[in-house]
DNA sequence: AGCCAGGGTCTGC
DNA sequence: GCAGACCATGGC
């Protein structure tokens, strides 16, 4: 797969069914930023990135085969066989046309933290401005990073803060949400690893102790933060898509990557709608 | 200028 | 249980 190693970082020859672009403007991640050139940088895991996509092949600056081995192959999930997935899907019609909207996106394996604090901050916002939020955040209380951006918080550096030490993020009423969520954290109430091994109900039920995070921020968090991938996040947009072609619910075929599917859906009924 | 943003909580029936 | 006001901020 890796067809060279240029000294700043590594070529991935050919990946099938990826889409940079897709995968990272989609909604699921809040930290790459298109850049003049087409690339894209972004911090993950406290190590920055700068990726691009030409001919075909996806381009890892700032990187070594060793840390490309160890983190980004997985936080892209590049082995994972999406074809396959999307042929599975496309038994529904519906589905089959989705995929074929965006045939690249793929579900990035983040970071349960950070997805939690960042799809609390997503509540009743946009993009955008959750970006810009997320960006404030790790100025504020993330470690500099040689390029210039900054790790991501642990919830042990929030856990003791005060709602007036968030005032510089300018998050609202999200800063006391922010903050039960990282004393939850880190105190071991909240256990990543433990809920992605619950079944989905009851790690619904566990997330949803978190003020602030109802069923969608939960069915992120799941999703993005835990790779859940029979996490469905439902919002207006889904709500429409549900009622539009299957009458309210999900046919039961597709559960198991339902995840995958409601991000075919999501880009599909927007995109759908946008040309109408 | 005003609506809306990948929602959730709280209150009042 | 369910609808509706309210929440803080800024993008478009």
């Amino acid at each position: 797969m890796i067809a060279a190693q240029p000294r700043t970082g590594l070529i991935v020859a050919g990946p099938k069914d990826f889409s940079l672009e897709d995968t990272l403007t989609c909604g699921q991640c809040f930290r790459f930023f298109p850049q003049p050139d087409g690339s894209f940088e972004g911090v993950a895991q406290g190590r920055f990135l700068k990726i691009a996509q030409q001919n075909d092949s996806l381009l890892f600056y700032n990187t070594s085969p060793e840390e490309f081995e160890g983190f980004w192959r997985g936080y892209f999930d590049l082995d994972r066989d999406y074809g396959a997935i999307k042929q599975r899907l496309s038994q529904d019609k519906t589905l089959k046309k989705a995929a074929e909207y965006a045939p690249g996106i793929r579900i990035l394996k983040q970071d349960f933290w950070e997805a939690l604090c960042c799809f609390i901050f997503s509540q009743n916002n946009n993009i955008k401005r959750i970006m810009g939020i997320t960006e404030r955040f790790c100025e504020a209380f993330g470690d500099l990073l040689p390029q210039g951006r900054h790790s991501f918080p642990s919830s042990d550096r929030i856990a003791p803060l005060s709602r007036e030490d968030l005032c510089p993020l300018r998050c609202g009423f999200r800063a006391d949400y922010l903050l039960d969520a990282a004393r939850k954290v880190s105190s071991g109430e909240i256990d990543g690893p433990k809920i992605r091994g619950m079944p989905l109900e009851e790690a619904r039920t566990v997330l949803q102790t978190i003020r602030g995070v109802g069923p969608k921020v939960a069915e992120c968090v799941l999703l993005y933060g835990l790779n859940r991938l029979d996490a469905f996040p439902v919002d207006v947009w889904i709500k429409r898509a549900l009622d539009r072609y299957y009458g309210g619910t999900l046919p039961n075929t597709i559960k198991e990557y339902a995840g995958i599917a409601q991000q075919y859906l999501f880009h599909y009924i927007r995109t759908a709608e946008k040309k109408a």
